[in-house]
DNA sequence: TAATAAGGTTTATAATACAAACTAGTCTAT
DNA sequence: ATAGACTAGTTTGTATTATAAACCTTATTA
């Protein structure tokens, strides 16, 4: 039997942490979204909102593309990339995964 | 439409943790285990894995029960609590309801 | 009797999540 | 025109955390 439990010991923590599972999937359903959309979404406050997504970007998972409005007020969009599309639903296939293992496992057990 | 994730960053992140969420799972499908049973399960280190059980024992999920074989060499066993089995259960409800809301969400926007 | 092993715990450290304080510019009221 | 409040974030400080290294106690082996 297939035990689950050392996977999940391994599981993306860039992705699998709360906040940062909320914005990327969040992102993942939309084209782009503004950084203060996010923050409605997600309830976080900006500053943690800010370094979660400055986590996102370093890795790679999302892009960050500040523009001013008529050359002064700052508006940030932020999409989610491929390689971050990648890592999602690697995140989500590895956890599906996992779940149906412990499943099984509680019920043998 | 509801959307998932203001839930989503209010996971109970005793049990979110991927350490102590497969120490949680193992524990629910045993009436009781012992630590190096659990350690090979979860492949932690030993003092990782000590201080994860103290914290899941602080919070009244499990019970830690150091006994001495001829009352010389340790031997230490662990079991969920009736409150760590609901709040294990919980965990899995809303990551559910969440996932659920989610897939749903995903397909709309 | 020195060394190694078993079964853990404690300590040290590096990384983290989070919010408070800050920045830079705009808008409004007087 | 300038004080005060607002917008849209970022930076800084702090408290918590996850992790492994070092340690402890007893037993076993050489």
């Amino acid at each position: 039997m297939i035990m689950p439990f050392k996977e999940m010991t391994r599981l993306n923590k860039l992705i699998h942490e709360p906040a940062r599972l909320a914005v990327m999937n969040a992102l993942s359903a939309c084209t782009v979204a503004e950084f203060l959309f996010l923050q409605e979404l997600t309830g976080l406050t900006k500053g943690n909102l800010s370094s979660h997504l400055s986590k996102l970007e370093k890795a790679g998972y999302i892009h960050i593309d500040k523009q001013f409005v008529r050359k002064k007020i700052p508006h940030t969009t932020i999409q989610i990339t491929p390689n971050g599309q990648s890592a999602l639903s690697n995140y989500w296939q590895q956890f599906d995964h996992i779940r149906e293992l412990t499943k099984k496992w509680q019920k043998k057990a």
